[in-house]
DNA sequence: GTCTATAGACGGATAGAC
DNA sequence: GTCTATCCGTCTATAGAC
């Protein structure tokens, strides 16, 4: 097995185990063990656990826009490419009940632990954003494109950590509807209130 | 000093470092340390770490009942009490900028860790839902009343997420100020959609 | 002299790092 | 594979109130 599968294999265990466990709570053993490698081989490609965190974070960023990538090429019209980011809700409802939002929930433990890397993995939170924005400037909200960005981002946030909660499927539908709803007002109106 | 004093000064301490720090990554020496103990003085009212956990959601509850009280005395109607609940992204907005919603973060943590007392904690999210759905009900909007509280509660803890990973004052302000106007519809018009 | 509250040493386990 | 640090938890010792 190459070096560089084998750090592929390395990175994609610590990234399921941190989204799983949290950051703090995964250890090099535990990476180690389901990668099936010795610790001693594992020091060869990562010195810190820093840096599996850094090399997480960047999978995920690609990984990220490579499906907003996908989702914009797939979509009819930016209206469809929000409807794709509302539906992670439901497409990833299972591992959202036990395990929360794998953004949001690593950024805040990173916050907590006042992490040097946090400003990276927010880059997560931001590479929605801006995707977010560029779909309702192209909807003609102008001005208020990044504000309603933001809203959905939060409103999405919300849905996971009480869906983690509550474990509440009739719930997390409810919200999904009443977003779907949300955007049909920004779609057919006048630009304008967030509520 | 008296052992119930000793007591509380380490549930106290305990409930600070648990929201800055989150729950796994405070230590027993840390908890000690604020307090001013020894880890064996320490062992004496507590066995266990998790009691130590029991004890903080504990008095949580006991406190967050106590300012539910106080608002639903406070205020001019169910309308002004559901804007209590909302004002909470104002007052507590720094903590929220640093370490998260107390009660949502902690909820996810031991989602994560699949803790035992998981459940328990749910029961200050419980707290909250049940009182916002009578603020609803007596605002009339009947069956609605539950998902009318759970969708508040979801708006709020996507916008503490969201204020921890940007700590942007006017974000959170434009959007408690549409909490408002989406209360205000409620308020005024016929129950139905949480659009 | 017993009980309560406190202190601190000690143990095994496990962490990250080299 | 080893090293050091730190974790949680148990142990014994002690100081003072009653």
């Amino acid at each position: 097995m190459g070096a560089k599968e084998t750090r592929e294999n390395i990175v994609e265990a610590a990234d399921v185990l941190i989204y799983q466990r949290g950051y703090e709570n995964t250890s090099f053993a535990d990476i180690a063990g389901h990668v099936r490698i010795s610790r001693g081989n594992f020091y060869y490609h990562f010195k810190t656990k820093d840096e599996i965190l850094d090399a997480v974070i960047d999978e995920r960023l690609t990984a990220t826009k490579q499906i907003l990538d996908t989702w914009e090429a797939d979509a009819a019209g930016p209206a469809d490419c929000v409807r794709s980011f509302i539906d992670i809700l439901l497409d990833n409802r299972l591992d959202i009940e036990n395990y929360g939002c794998p953004v949001g929930t690593l950024s805040t433990e990173l916050a907590k632990l006042n992490h040097a890397v946090q400003p990276e993995a927010n880059r997560l939170f931001t590479l929605f954003r801006t995707w977010l924005r560029r779909q309702f400037t192209e909807l003609g909200s102008g001005e208020d494109a990044d504000d309603l960005a933001m809203h959905l981002l939060a409103r999405s946030q919300g849905v996971a950590t009480l869906a983690t909660a509550y474990r509440d499927e009739a719930f997390v539908r409810r919200e999904v509807q009443a977003m779907y709803d949300w955007l049909d007002d920004r779609v057919l109106s006048a630009p304008g209130s967030i509520s």
